[in-house]
DNA sequence: CTGTTAGCGCATTCAA
DNA sequence: TTGAATGCGCTAACAG
């Protein structure tokens, strides 16, 4: 069969109209397949003539280079993988849209892995997609950032890998934001306002990112003079349940706390509707915050103080980062980024009872 | 160069340890590579006792597919995209995570493709990326399920397409919820409980769905013998603040709503959040109910009334469906899917002001 | 700075 | 029911 004759059953595969392969914009701008090859792939050594030359034929013939032939021929899967398990839709579709935003500067393409990290055998399952996919380096998000077997698991194979981290120092390449100064510094504030007691509801049990928050909550404690009681902080999951049902706990005690610091926002959201169920008002008889400020502390009643996280920077700069190792135009390292105290109605001035 | 000798720079790509190809497990299990081919692919004609042999030998060397090559080869992408433009990412998250659900059975990719809508070009954008890839097909997410010029130029481009729609009829492939009864029902339950002026903020005005909600919400005033009053219905953009900019100006009427429909559940939860601005009660001075279900129809105080869709199995669906044209196991068809009243501490009996 | 050639790993003819 | 040969479209190596 000869070569390039149109497949003959073009209607069996909807493809549309016989695309131009990269030999015909050679020949159209009277160059040889390399040079195009060079010009796509941004390689250097092609004059300035050469390269426009190329460029405006394979405009002319509408050629957009094919993913699967780049893949094989230069074993790469122009993939990048986003690793998640978190419940925060919020959260993780902001991140994705970051993730996403590098990945279309950089043509590449974003394959999305929930991951049961609870679940045994979850390290497995990272290096069965691994194995069958082949991305060229992933993103995690917390807590898998901080999860030591899964990363050991990737040192091991070889993969690449940029994470969006809580605490300076624990990832190497990707987004840090140091999660224990914002929560202390929040803390402050809370504090300035008259709080002594404060409670906390804590983040998963296996989130790395717990103990950064709950230190953080440490540190304004004891900068303010308060001795830390383990019987204002309860342990949550960064759900909205387990704000209720944290809020029940914190809110039982025979002497409550005036304030409620919770590991994130759905948690925050879950303290502040137990508190309205039992007809508390937020701010005056209870104040609440959170950690991230995803769209949900805007939307419920009253706004949430929070941490501002840049989460979608975050998932870009993670991805940026990466990029830059996988195509070999740089090294990545580490981007701190800064944090914000967004402060909105749901922290208020001690009252006395 | 002979081929298959291991690359001699194999630590440059950080792929691991050489991986098996086809070759191998047919050599180990005595067939030729043609054979191997057909077991991983399900092809029929294949004895039974052969395909046992390659699969063990297929195991034992710890043998996947390369994706590349099989796209190459097969002129297929084994990827399918996912088109949204919705503000929502509950929602999208959701039907994220339905899609996802089928395309890991199917050991298909998915890939993510935010669309702007209402910006011009959005169609030649879209041709260009499945240009690029070339995905085996789409999912789309109102509002583009409805929308014409996309739709036109997919079947254009020959790209198949499945989509969750609103409204019977719309779409030939995917999950379809009937909204405009849905709304109606809603609306029989809250003239049920007194309330005779209901108003309405829209869902975006480009958006298709839009009309179908407003339709429901005529039905149900007009089997209620209650007389449209255009001035109870204004315009909304599916985002929580057009929600609290709606719920001004109907809370500014001279003769305000007891009760207001809005078009998505973020713009409700924009509602609830003005009417605590002015110390109205939820439900005791103002009735809300949304639309989706999403979980943050829970996550405000009080619980928001909604109509649950299930929209991440409409994302299974609709991606299931579509995956049976691309497979050719089946023609896709359109399923529809059950609404449910999701009835919450939002709405009230009318209280006479 | 540019071109030539081989082969990435698989599916696909068509024959047996 | 199975196998042998060919090429999908591109990049890599090296020569020029």
């Amino acid at each position: 069969m000869l070569r390039r004759s149109k497949p003959p059953d073009a209607a069996a595969t909807p493809a549309g109209p016989a695309r131009p392969r990269m030999e015909d914009v050679a020949a159209a701008a009277g160059v040889s397949m390399k040079t195009v090859s060079r010009v796509f792939n941004r390689e250097p050594n092609v004059r300035e003539a050469t390269r426009r030359r190329v460029e405006e034929a394979a405009k002319r013939l509408n050629y957009l280079p094919n993913t699967s032939a780049r893949s094989l021929a230069a074993n790469r899967s122009y993939l990048v993988a986003l690793l998640y398990d978190n419940p925060s839709s919020n959260y993780i579709m902001e991140v994705i849209d970051g993730v996403l935003d590098a990945c279309r500067s950089a043509d590449y393409n974003l394959m999305l892995r929930p991951v049961d990290y609870a679940g045994a055998g979850h390290v497995e399952a990272v290096g069965q997609v691994i194995a069958q996919y082949r991305p060229d380096g992933l993103v995690l998000t917390p807590p898998l950032t901080d999860d030591g077997a899964l990363l050991e698991r990737l040192r091991h194979l070889g993969v690449r890998y940029a994470g969006l981290s809580a605490k300076p120092g624990n990832v190497r390449i990707g987004a840090v934001l140091d999660e224990r100064r914002a929560v202390a510094e929040m803390l402050a504030h809370v504090v300035a306002l008259g709080h002594r007691r404060i409670g906390h509801i804590t983040g998963h049990r296996d989130h790395g990112a717990r103990a950064w928050r709950l230190a953080g909550y440490r540190d304004g404690l004891r900068r303010a003079g308060i001795a830390y009681d383990p019987a204002l902080v309860v342990e949550g999951r960064h759900t909205f349940e387990s704000g209720v049902a944290g809020a029940r706990r914190l809110l039982d005690l025979a002497h409550p706390p005036s304030a409620i610091f919770a590991a994130n926002d759905d948690t925050a959201a879950g303290v502040i509707f137990e508190a309205s169920e039992r007809g508390l008002r937020v701010p005056d008889d209870l104040s609440v915050f959170g950690f991230d400020d995803t769209p949900l502390s805007r939307q419920i009643w009253p706004g949430l103080s929070t941490v501002r996280q840049p989460s979608r920077e975050m998932g870009r700069i993670a991805a940026e980062q990466l990029l830059r190792e996988i195509r070999g135009t740089g090294t990545g390292r580490v981007v701190r980024v800064p944090y914000q105290l967004q402060l909105r109605r749901s922290i208020g001035p001690r009252r006395r009872a």
